[in-house]
DNA sequence: TTAGATTGCAACCCTAGGGTTGCACTATAC
DNA sequence: GTATAGTGCAACCCTAGGGTTGCAATCTAA
């Protein structure tokens, strides 16, 4: 069961700053904390816990280089929260039944 | 723009304890809130809570039926979500690529 | 070496909201 | 009628967590 790592995708997904930040990821890619609250209306601090919530749901991932520290998207967790509602829609919905046969075919390529 | 639907969405999907009420609404069918709770670990007023922020986010919609009032899911705003984890992760999932051209997709009925 | 930039950590404030209890109200059943 | 099951509303408690400020630590560049 992997309850918990739902919880933490659609926790993480709940917060609108933090779908800010990661959008600013999506369209600017790889940033540091300092950069993305620079386009953001609140701390560099804020920010950095934000990372770190997405972070821990697997949204992002981080690099060092040098003194700076690099986050970017890893949106593979995402499937995860795809599936959950695909398969909860999916008796009322029929592109959302679709939709879930498409997550749950097996991966082509990466 | 409908930000403010997507986020009463997230933040809708966000509690354990509201995702566990989607799922019973969505095996055993339309439900009260007594009948919900009765199966559930909280009491019924939480539930009733939880139910009006599902309607408030347009995940459930109510019927009076004599003194009992009916909750049943309306799933079709999880297309907005999907659509908005499809549209970010396209740009690395092959996957979800194929699932957001989906969602966008016309409807083909209903 | 020294100044400026960047991150990390800790403490703190404050609100949102998940949960509870209690009671009034309404409708069904007997 | 009266009892019972269901809903609705209000007050309240308490924690999670989003945000801030402040400062130490670390790396780069001059």
């Amino acid at each position: 069961m992997r309850a918990d790592r739902t919880d933490a995708i659609f926790s993480a997904l709940a917060d609108p700053t933090r779908r800010q930040v990661i959008r600013a990821l999506s369209e600017q890619g790889p940033s540091t904390a300092t950069g993305l609250a620079a386009n953001l209306p609140v701390t560099r601090q804020a920010v950095t816990k934000h990372l770190i919530t997405l972070a821990d749901a697997g949204l992002v991932t981080s690099t060092r280089r040098g003194r700076e520290k690099l986050y970017q998207i890893s949106p593979r967790p995402l499937t995860d929260a795809v599936s959950w509602m695909a398969d909860l829609g999916a008796r009322w919905d029929d592109r959302l039944a679709a939709l879930r046969d498409h997550v749950l075919t097996p991966k082509r390529r990466r």
